[in-house]
DNA sequence: GTCTATAACACGATAGAC
DNA sequence: GTCTATCGTGTTATAGAC
């Protein structure tokens, strides 16, 4: 593994700007041999796994030879950094700017502050990319299967998300012992995570054993559903 | 593929009764080849996934040879399937059991639903196994992943499981529209998946990011603070 | 039932022509 | 920047001795 040129000078090139939503044209130019691959990974990882995936498959999809992804990132494990940190980093972007947005008229109520939250993923996870519920699906397996490769990339940043929710819920509501504010939490991230990934195109287990009662399809449906349930269990006497 | 006759012999042979809590002991007979490599599949695809776990790791942990897995099970794929099983349906029987205990004393309460729901898991995931959380986290993969081999050996009975359980939260609130009460049973599933998979021995990320102040190594408590948040969740008005 | 040996193939990575 | 060809390794699965 030598430290040649070609690898440092493609990871230097931009090719992403930060703070910007994903799409499949917006990995950088469309055209790009970089940004088709870095969509394909999205398709790919989301889909079979960060070590189950192959390059062979990324490659395939982005229309790119094998060799490409070498030269563009040097090494699989660079490619999943640079996945990961663009996947987290507009989203989560998405997220404080909502939270911005409610603390700017006021302080906000717990329900603009879980809106936020939630708002920002289940619809970026429908409308921003080609396929919906990939993003969620690679995040949901950055943590089932915890990777040195993954986690560095990611966890700091949600870290300080985390508690920058956190306070604001505080804030929403005073009489919350802080313990339990960090309980819920992980449990609203958790009631997101699953209902998101869970009606993937194969299965959509809500909806079916609801007898088509819940349409798992509507972003804004999951939306108002999950505000109110995690703020009433925020709520919630100890 | 020829379908020799090892394969199918082995296919019929019990080697684990159903209704028993998993425990390394548990697969069967602790000295039997057959249980030692379902314990150790638990253990291995749990922490690598199950498209990239290999066999080798799987027959090196469990101390025998290669060949017996497929002289044992078949084929790689028909020992995913006896694990998901083995797994499921062991930790939803105790879920069904709690739920008729409380129904025997009467109607009961919807905290003792969700305890029924809830309480197995987390206990279970904690003392039943060597390691803890092995259990929830390949419940998790199988969710994240969804793969033939996996889904169609336990969404069955989840399915089942789930109306049964939404009943129950009907019949304890009467006012609970039957949509509602749907997307909440999802809800609460997210939650218990991702706070029991949240602490694992690297990261406990929770505790962390709480300065300490969230135990996730306490089952109790786990429970208690799941408990408090669903059934505030459940009764939120619509 | 358990082992060794090996077939048949997919993987990540790299060298080197263009 | 992009391709072909290939190396070395690891994989599932099976054949056959014991």
């Amino acid at each position: 593994m030598p430290a040649s040129s070609p690898k440092t000078r493609a990871a230097r090139q931009p090719g992403n700007a930060p703070g910007v939503p994903l799409s499949p044209s917006r990995f950088g130019d469309e055209k790009a041999t970089r940004a088709r691959i870095l969509y394909a990974a999205l398709q790919v990882f989301a889909a079979r796994g960060f070590e189950a995936a192959s390059l062979r498959e990324i490659t395939e999809k982005a229309g790119v030879n094998v060799a490409a992804i070498h030269y563009h990132f040097g090494s699989r494990e660079i490619l999943v950094q640079e996945l990961m940190r663009a996947v987290a980093g507009p989203l989560n972007q998405l997220r404080l700017d909502a939270l911005d947005r409610a603390c700017a008229q006021g302080a906000p109520g717990l329900e603009a502050v879980v809106e936020a939250l939630v708002g920002p993923p289940v619809r970026l996870s429908f409308e921003a990319t080609g396929e919906p519920r990939l993003l969620i699906r690679l995040l949901i397996q950055a943590r089932a299967l915890p990777q040195e490769a993954t986690n560095h990339a990611i966890f700091e940043q949600y870290d300080a998300l985390a508690i920058r929710f956190v306070d604001a819920m505080l804030q929403a509501e005073p009489a919350l012992p802080r313990e339990e504010a960090f309980w819920r939490y992980a449990f609203a991230i958790g009631a997101l995570m699953y209902i998101v990934s869970d009606s993937d195109q194969q299965y959509h287990r809500l909806h079916r054993i609801s007898g088509g009662l819940c349409n798992t399809d509507d972003p804004q449906a999951i939306v108002r559903q999950l505000v109110a349930f995690i703020t009433a269990g925020i709520r919630a006497r100890p």
